[in-house]
DNA sequence: CGACTAGCGTACAACGTTGGAAAACACCGC
DNA sequence: GCGGTGTTTTCCAACGTTGTACGCTAGTCG
C-alpha cells in the first residue's frame, strides 16, 4: 500500500539502507547514486515512515506542553511562543489541556496519558510544593509557572516579586497613594498570586505607603468577570483608590470595566496596571499598562533546556531560569499620551541559578533589586 | 534500559502476547493470568511503547490541527475545543502553527512536513480556490472555513451569508440606517470577508436601505488594530454612521476603541456588533454583540468526521456541514441592560450536504433562509 | 466415550526503519 | 600486480509491538 524505502530501493537498484543513507544525509555517497536514489523517491512519491524511524532511533521530535487552557490567552500566546521555538529547533508541539483539573495534571506527569513525545513542558496550575514528589519523572521535564519550586527538573519562571513590586512603585512614583491589588487569594502560600502579593506589599513598603487590608480584593479566578466583579466590590463598598496593581491582565481589564461603568476615568481619576503583557493589553480601552515578563524569552529557553536534556548535552544540575520582566507603560497609568505606543519604562533583570530543592518556596524566588 | 513486553512476560511466567492481550483487554483470559500479568506491570512499572504499537497497528491515535495562529483568540479557542473534542475520543492534537505562510500551508498538506498523524483538520488562511489541487491528499483531511469550496474533502464551515445578513438586519432593526462595514478587502472574490459582505449587502437590501461605498472601511488584517485604524478613517472623514457591522469580533472591539476615543455612545450613537463571539465579547466595555458560528459544534463535527475517515467508517462522498449560528445580542446594540448578560436574539439554521466540485465558490455557501 | 467447542496460551512473522560491521570497489604508489 | 587506504554499498540484526495460526486443556453434547 504505502510506498517504503524497499520500493525505492528496488527502483533505483540499491539497497536498503543506501535509501536511507541518501534520506538521512549520510556523505559518503557517489553523486550518482544518489542522484538515482531521488528521483526513485520523486517518482514514487515516498514519504519516509515516521513511526518505524521512531521505533528505532528512539526519538519522536515531538514534545509536549501542557497548559491548562488555550483560551486563556496568556497560555494562548504562550502556546504560540512555545510552538515557534519549537519549530526552529525541527520540534514538533503536541499540546495537552489539563482544564484545571488537579487529576489531569497528575496524569500528565505520570505519563498515564499519550507518551509518544521526547520530553514535556508543563506549566501546572493546581498542583502544589505538596506535590514536588510527582515531578520525580524518568523523561526530560521543564516546569514553567510559579507553583511549584524544588522540583527536580528545570524550571523557568518569572520575577514575580521583583516586578510586581516594581509595577507597584511605579504606581507610587505617579503619586497614588491608595493603591489596591486586584487577584490576591486569602490565606494562599505558593503560585504567582502569593508571589506577586509580596512583591505590591515589598512596593508600598519602599514607597512608604502603609499596607491597608480594605485595599485588597479577592478573586479566585484570574477572569475578566472576576476582576470587574473584586474590583466592582472594592469600589461600590467605598473604598478610596486612586491606584490598581491587578495580579494578571485579565483581571486588569476586568477592573478597567468595572471602572469605567462606575465613571472613574482611568488614568485621570485611578490608575492601573496589570500582569503577562497579553496582546489585548495593546487594544483595550485605555490601552493597559502591563508587566511583560518575558514570555519569548520563557518559551525559548524553555525549548532549549527541554532539548538540551533530550540529546544528552545537558547532564549536569538543574536549572532555575528567569529571563528579564519589564515594565511596559502605556494610556491607563498615564505614560503615553492617548494612542501612543507603550513603552518600557522599567526593567527587572533575571538570571540563572541552579535550583535546589527548598523547603519554604516563597523564599526561593531570586529577587532583583 | 525500558522495560518492556518481554519483562513484563519473563516476570509473570506467560508469553509476551499474553501480555499484550491483557494490556489491549483482550476478554479471553483467565483472570489468575491477568493479574498475574498485571502485577508485574505495576511491580516492573511498565509502560507501553506506543511507537512500537503504532507501528504494528498504523495508528497512531494523533491528529494535527493547522490554524494560522494561536495568539488570535479566535484560533486559540478553535483549539481549545478541537483538543477538548479529540480528547474525549481519546486522540491527542498536535498542533501546526501556519503564521500565514502560504509555503507554511502548502507543506502542510503535501506532508513535507512531520507526518506522524493519522489525520489532519487545516483551517487554511492564504490558500484559496485556485489550489484546489493541492487538497487532494492521500490522508485522511476535513476543511474548516471560508477559503476553499468543493475540496475533496470533509468541509466544515459557518452559515457566513445568513448569518452576516441577519447581523446586518438586527442593527437594521433597531432603526439603524448608516450601517457601516468593517473589514472588506478591496475586490476579494474569496473566503470570510467576500461571504459576509454579500451578506451585508443583501442585509441592507432586504431592509431596503441603500448601500453606499463612503460606509466600507477596509482593513487587510483582522486585528484590533487594523479594526480601529479603519474605523477611526471613516469617522475622520466625516461619514455619518449609526450603526456597525465588523466582520470579526476583534475588528469590532477596535472599532469599540476608535468610536470611544472620539466620543461617541455605544449603543447610543452607534450600535456595533461583530462576529465570532470570541470570549472577549463578553467582557469588553461596552460588551459586544456578535454572531455565534457555533464554534462547539464546528470542532466537534470536524472531528467526528475525520474519525469517521480515519477508521474507515466513512467511505462515501465528501460532506459539508454547516453548523447553527446565533446571533448574541449585548450592550454593543442595546440588546441588554448594562451589566446583563447576552443572549441569543436570532438563529439561522445550518445543515449538511454532499460537497460537490464547484467553479462559483462564492454561489457554492447554502443560505438558509 | 469420542468428538466437538470454547477458552486460553504460545510461536512466529511481520511493521519500516537505522546502527554496526563487513564486503566490494576505487585509487594510490611502488 | 600487490598491499594499502579510503570511500561506497550491502547484509544482518535489532527496535517493541500485534496479527495470524495453531496447540493444548477442559468442558459439553450426542
Amino acid at each position: 500500500m504505502a510506498v517504503t524505502m524497499q520500493d525505492v530501493a528496488a527502483r533505483a537498484g540499491v539497497s536498503i539502507k543506501t535509501v536511507s543513507n541518501v534520506v538521512n544525509g549520510y556523505p559518503h555517497i557517489r553523486p550518482a547514486t544518489r542522484e538515482r536514489v531521488e528521483e526513485a523517491i520523486d517518482h514514487l512519491g515516498y514519504r519516509i515512515n515516521e513511526t518505524a524511524r521512531s521505533l528505532r532511533t528512539r526519538r519522536t521530535d515531538m514534545i509536549t506542553l501542557a497548559v491548562p487552557e488555550l483560551s486563556l490567552p496568556y497560555f494562548a500566546e504562550l502556546a504560540d511562543s512555545v510552538i515557534q521555538a519549537a519549530d526552529a529547533r525541527g520540534l514538533t508541539v503536541l499540546i495537552e489541556q489539563t482544564s484545571h483539573g488537579r487529576a489531569r495534571e497528575v496524569d500528565v506527569l505520570t505519563g498515564k496519558r499519550r507518551n509518544m513525545t521526547d520530553g514535556l513542558i508543563f506549566s501546572p496550575l493546581e498542583l502544589g510544593p505538596e506535590d514536588l514528589a510527582l515531578f520525580d519523572v524518568d523523561f526530560p521535564l521543564v516546569v514553567l509557572g510559579e507553583r511549584v519550586f524544588g522540583a527536580p527538573a528545570d524550571h523557568v519562571t518569572m520575577n514575580n516579586v521583583a516586578a510586581a513590586k516594581a509595577a507597584t512603585l511605579h504606581l507610587a512614583s505617579l503619586g497614588r497613594k491608595r493603591i489596591a491589588v486586584v487577584g490576591g487569594h486569602e490565606g494562599e502560600q505558593v503560585g504567582s498570586a502569593a508571589l506577586r502579593t509580596t512583591g505590591y506589599r515589598q512596593g508600598l513598603e519602599e514607597a512608604g505607603l502603609p499596607y491597608d487590608p480594605a485595599l485588597v480584593a479577592e478573586a479566585g479566578l484570574w477572569h475578566r468577570s472576576t476582576g470587574a466583579e473584586a474590583m466592582g466590590t472594592l469600589l461600590d463598598d467605598g473604598v478610596e483608590v486612586d491606584g490598581v496593581f491587578a495580579l494578571n491582565d485579565a483581571l486588569a481589564l476586568g477592573a478597567l470595566h468595572a471602572l469605567h461603568t462606575r465613571g472613574l476615568d482611568v488614568p485621570g481619576d485611578v490608575a492601573v496596571i496589570g500582569f503577562d503583557d497579553i496582546d489585548d493589553a495593546r487594544y483595550s480601552v485605555p490601552t493597559l499598562s502591563s508587566v511583560d515578563p518575558g514570555r519569548e524569552q520563557i518559551a525559548q529557553t524553555a525549548v532549549d533546556l527541554l532539548v538540551a536534556r533530550i540529546t544528552g548535552t545537558e547532564t549536569g544540575p538543574f536549572r532555575r531560569v528567569i529571563p528579564d520582566s519589564r515594565i511596559i507603560g502605556r494610556e491607563s497609568t498615564g505614560d503615553v499620551p492617548e494612542g501612543g505606543e507603550g513603552r518600557p519604562v522599567a526593567v527587572q533583570e533575571g538570571g540563572i541559578e541552579p535550583a535546589q530543592p527548598l523547603t519554604e518556596p516563597m523564599a526561593s524566588e531570586p529577587v532583583a533589586t
